[in-house]
DNA sequence: TATGAATGAGCATTCATTCAT
DNA sequence: AATGAATGAATGCTCATTCAT
């Protein structure tokens, strides 16, 4: 049943940035971002409410009656906000993705000054520096095949911003070299955050430790 | 997607491995192929079936129907073997464990011949080794938050694994820094499985290489 | 697709036909259309465009909000004017009985003067003439048996004005026997339609020449 | 979730025509006939108690719980048999169109002993004959689209089966000629079929007769 | 013992209608 | 008065599991 999208009424009053800035091509259709006030709080409990019942069962298992009433409001208006499970599911990625950018765009404005482990460690802090969005994302990313093209904008995402911080830290390195570090040094970032979700692991400290210097050794031995 | 279950006996998700226990038995001619060798036959069919469709659909979308029918087997058989879906998982990601450790072993023995760079891509070939039934292993244990039981199993016996790899390449090394080792290079395994998964990715050899760089200088750092 | 009904006043499904009864409004300039003259034109372009998507997708498959966005109104301004989906059905079907009406008595004003064969044709030549309001009378009608009301109102005036038609054309013809060949005739006009909306039908003109010929035979033959 | 579909065990021990003989391309699937007694009688119930439903709500007030229900059957085999609900309705379809064509076959065996009103009559009293089902089948072709297909599939059916009709009546008719009086009577018996479903009808008996009189007129004038 | 038809709770999604703004 | 976001009952359909044969 075709569902139509206004450009509805741009009213610049109070229009700073919006709680979620969910950008172009999701899925299907894009969420409809709400115009006042009590809408934005409503979106942005929906997306919690995701973010948690994605985080604890799986994108499948998660069902869209229990993520409308963890966040208190009715089903219907989880639908008027975003037309299908796979919208929210892109909505929440893109959220995801947007608040990891912001935290490596601050990194890279700080690179410049940070030795190389410094920089290794501030890196591989990253990803654990958001759990519960993470665990969702991850739920989202590896529970649905047909979100492959999400997962690879996610990713290409967070391998150029990187990349960029790699740059701030040292002007001369190759494009292509920054690239390819950034592909090597996102995936120990994953590891880094993985064991952050184990914390009953009693090697979990040291082998953190331990990643972070590996990150280290590298950084340090591509620089010279 | 929550299902009841029909007065079914619901027995303990962690029990049942039928597909690891069943031992080599002869038979005499071949038409009518006795039971036990029968049974075998057919257990593998149906676990590679079920590696399959859990690999490409993820655990909530495949369908016991579909697994069946991919491996020629009516569904009573199905359930024959694994009397539910989890059991049938947990069989997959034990079976998994298995070829892991069998090939962790193997690499055991050849350790102490090995320098830390070699060692450090022989690690790091292990995971990508198994495509599909890694990608089925991920598959199951990443939509499933019940599953964290299985998840804990599986890694604590490849860290295991590793740790004795290590021991074998150093034996002085103390047993905890090995464990802690261990859980570093296990994560840095997974991330080169990761790229493994993403051929198109243009630095993707360069970062892979760059995975095993880091890795290497990091035994090397430890066994200094 | 039952739907249940919020508190609703529900009204009779047989009265309110705000389309038919707004008399002609004469305006002084253009800038602000008065009230009632806008009134006018937002009715009549619901009117088409429920027309249209009832025509399309039948009476259950339209929604109030397409027909409302097709009109350009908002769906508030549509539940002004008509306060249920089956208060617009009913206004759209006696908005489809006037126009047929108006041309039966055109028709019957020149019925005097046309030859048995000719009166025929004529009669066979009102259905087609309005095609999109004519599929969508038929979509109301035929998805709803609990429009029988409306549709036997429909039948009955299209019944009455045919037979006044007849005895314009044969003043001495018993009334009942007018109204029994009225009935008769209906169907055939009604059979004439239904080979006008299959326009690639091979024996289609053929076909619908052959009714017509059937028809005044039957009309030659009764005036005898 | 694909569902697949076997040729299923073609054992011809007591395979008379199955109960309902549901040809080849229906909408998306075809419905899954049963092979032993218990299934046969349900999928009689089933198709009982849809045309009924059909026939009383149209396609789109008809609701799947409520044709099993009627039924006595669970919607699960509901299901089993009809996968989806278009399915449902294809099968019904067919069904009255095989009934149908079954009466003209019979009918085309008598025809050469009829004369032209004779013929008229047998012919005008092929469609009043399957009230109930012709109910349903008309709510099905009226309110669904997407049904222009089968609808198609059933008229040229039927026009074939009229037309041979009327060859067996005067076998030196061309075969254009008889195609074309086929689809002008189709209409005719669809306007007699109208009129026997508007019982309290004043005129109505008069009304019907006139029809059959009518196509007398048609078929002694075409055979002349 | 082996088979696969049968079961029914549960899921994603829709849309007529209301009413706060 | 005019608007369109909010509401939630109802719908078509799925599939793990059972059990009669």
């Amino acid at each position: 049943m075709k569902r139509f999208m206004r450009m509805s009424s741009q009213k610049s009053t109070t229009d700073a940035t919006p709680a979620t800035a969910v950008p172009i091509a999701p899925s299907t259709a894009a969420p409809k971002m709400p115009s006042r006030e009590r809408g934005r709080a409503r979106v942005a409990a929906l997306l919690a409410a995701a973010s948690a019942v994605f985080a604890e069962k799986g994108y499948d298992a998660a069902t869209m009656t229990e993520i409308a009433a963890r966040a208190g409001a009715p089903i219907g208006s989880l639908y008027q906000f975003f037309p299908t499970k796979a919208v929210l599911a892109d909505a929440l990625l893109t959220q995801y993705a947007d608040a990891l950018v912001a935290l490596l765009i601050d990194l890279e404005s700080r690179a410049a000054a940070l030795s190389p482990d410094a920089l290794a460690a501030a890196l591989l802090a990253v990803l654990p520096s958001l759990r519960v969005e993470r665990a969702a994302a991850f739920a989202l990313i590896d529970a649905r095949p047909d979100m492959v093209a999400q997962q690879g904008q996610l990713r290409a995402r967070l391998r150029q911003a990187i990349a960029a911080v790699l740059r701030a830290k040292s002007p001369t390195l190759p494009a292509e070299r920054a690239a390819a570090m950034a592909v090597t040094l996102l995936q120990m970032m994953k590891g880094a955050a993985a064991l952050g979700d184990e914390p009953d692991l009693a090697q979990g400290h040291e082998a953190q430790a331990g990643l972070v210097h590996a990150a280290g050794l590298f950084i340090a031995d591509a620089l010279a």
